[in-house]
DNA sequence: TAATTACTTAGCCTTTACGCTAACTGTCTT
DNA sequence: AAGACAGTTAGCGTAAAGGCTAAGTAATTA
């Protein structure tokens, strides 16, 4: 019963695959390139690339044997949905609330 | 050197944190309320509700032994700001890709 | 004041996450 | 053909996540 977001939050929680996604923002680029600024052995890196490819936030070809790994923004807009839809929610609330309090104002006036 | 991101992400990759989030976005509720949907052992339940609090994605307080939660908006904010960023980088990028094939296309014309 | 309610704390267990090294497979380069 | 390069696979160790039960505390209610 995985979800698609727990995937992609899980993805995001760990600082080096933040980082990768940011970097890919800019553009693809090979692993070896993405691995460079990070101190760690490259295996361990590849399980990185591998949580962001299995959460659909990435995506990655091999020509040779150099993989290019670029990003897939569509899954970035799947999380801002869900924000979106909370802050929606409890602005909404909010409004509520606003309202009641002017409703309170005005009777006590 | 754990990030707030780092803490509100992961905090999120769990479906039970995410129900607890989307259920307050509704409004505050007691521990006992948020608890009942919910087929967990209360102190399982519990520690999710600290995992919460402490990513400072909710806020609770305590009122004769009932303790009341309520979210923390401006947490779930930062997160927007995050992925707002990473869009705003890779679309920058698709327009200067944009901009460069059309020159290429004008040349080539 | 005794019982109930609403959490809390402590401790245990199993699975998953994240790091490593060592050894392997293809693909260039010389 | 030999060597270097770019990843990959296998296997191991430690720590943290997420679940449980049992027992404890403080506030209400009967």
């Amino acid at each position: 019963m995985t979800n698609q977001l727990d995937q992609i939050f899980s993805a995001l929680a760990d600082p080096t695959r933040r980082a990768v996604v940011e970097r890919l923002s800019q553009g693809a680029a090979p692993v070896s390139e993405l691995h460079a600024p990070h101190d760690m052995a490259l295996p361990t890196f590849l399980r990185h690339l591998k949580v962001l490819e299995d959460s659909g936030l990435t995506h990655s070809e091999k020509t040779g044997r150099v993989r290019t790994v670029s990003i897939k923004p569509d899954q970035l807009g799947a999380l801002e949905n869900w924000l979106h839809e909370q802050r929606s929610t409890w602005e909404q609330r909010l409004d509520r609330l606003a309202l009641l309090a002017a409703q309170l104002e005005r009777t006590k006036t």
